[in-house]
DNA sequence: GCAACAATTAAATATAGATTTAATTGTACC
DNA sequence: GGTACAATTAAATCTATATTTAATTGTTGC
């Protein structure tokens, strides 16, 4: 009945973290349980108190990632009484350290969505692996894929918002928007932590270039 | 004595295109050689007569794929005449087809470059694989990242050519190209083949978006 | 019609890694 | 000072696949 967890214990935060971690350098195939349980010192074996399988794991960590990115974006677009360009250009920037800054932030983006849309469970025979798991893992990782359109949904609102308040150019939101967040994404690719720009820098660029590239030109004839 | 290949005979072109479309769909690791073989009527063993092992296939796919991307791109680079923005619209335009409707190019610029880092050979024991054979697979490797940087670079150039000629506005041409590579690189993540928009009308979208980016405002007072 | 090699294969290997089992150890609460 | 469960583990399983082997079949040039 409720038990504090033990001194001794390893928590579930700290494992996704550390998965995260690994996840983020090597790729969902070449990480070995082994690998992820060395990180917080334990043995593969004990993750599997923790977690009933790989597959759940690397679900997990994306879903942590993922709410970390909504939580930072959706405040943003709540607020009421910003401007659009204003409002993009935070939710751009702050997408972009999210990408740099948080290893599972940068899997649940980009690199391991592949791997999860590929797990095919229940991994062997009928052992402890039950139904339900199985269901909750369909249900849960297509919860994962809704609620990442609905990430990539708040910044075509915004976009949407800036068009109609005239603020923006008339463009196609959902293609500007799938342009804005491959460039975004993108960085988690290619950034290295000890580069010549830091997360923010590149963040500002590009907030340069879209918000450039979307504004209705001021101060022109409007002959 | 260089003999006419059987007609009984798959070639090393049949297989690479097949592996190309296995691995866009389902990724290097969840590719087996048996799917691969399956898709030209092969078995898993026939394809080790064609290739060393499944990384050096893999190599084969990106390198297709890369020097397919390169062939498109470099001649509109080298042009003389015409305006940078006008060379810069038609590489994106170029770009983004290839990755639409190439599954070697989509492998090659975003899905299984982490499969390529990831290859560690030799697979097993000191078998039939050899030191030469590991060396040439480094070789080709590291030459494979080499030429996917000198595709990035080609779009530097002309950014850099755009903005010494006064068409583009100054930025950090590094960080521009990044930004186009990443958004259209990431078409290939998100496209469907009978969505809403084909790949021209796609590229055309972005090569708007990136050219009323570049620009210099026509039409200002410059005072 | 045979030598030589190309292309293919069925069957045998090998092994890495995920998962399971059965047992041990720690801790809280009574 | 024992009960109950949480956390952990060493060792045993279990499989899916890449790869190797050894043999077969096709083709060409002579």
């Amino acid at each position: 009945m409720a038990r504090k967890p033990a001194d001794q214990s390893v928590n579930r935060e700290e494992i996704i973290a550390a998965a995260a971690d690994v996840l983020r350098y090597n790729g969902y195939d070449a990480t070995t349980m082994k690998d992820i349980a060395a990180k917080v010192n334990l043995t593969a074996a004990s993750l599997y108190h923790h977690f009933k399988s790989k597959d759940f794991l690397l679900l997990a960590v994306l879903e942590v990632g993922l709410d970390h990115a909504i939580a930072q974006i959706e405040p943003i677009v709540a607020a009421a009484d910003k401007p659009a360009a204003q409002k993009l250009a935070e939710m751009i920037t702050l997408h972009i350290v999210s990408v740099t800054d948080n290893t599972a932030v940068g899997a649940a983006m980009v690199f391991e969505i592949r791997a999860l849309m590929n797990a095919k469970l229940p991994p062997r025979n009928g052992g402890q692996f039950g139904q339900e798991d199985y269901d909750e893992f369909i249900k849960r990782r297509d919860s994962f894929f809704a609620r990442r359109a609905y990430f990539e949904n708040l910044f075509k609102r915004t976009v949407q918002e800036g068009i109609v308040n005239g603020e923006f150019r008339p463009v196609d939101a959902s293609i500007v928007t799938k342009t804005m967040l491959g460039a975004q994404n993108w960085v988690g690719v290619w950034f290295r932590p000890n580069g010549r720009l830091s997360g923010a820098d590149i963040a500002h660029m590009m907030v340069d270039t879209f918000l450039h590239s979307l504004r209705v030109p001021q101060g022109l004839n409007m002959a």
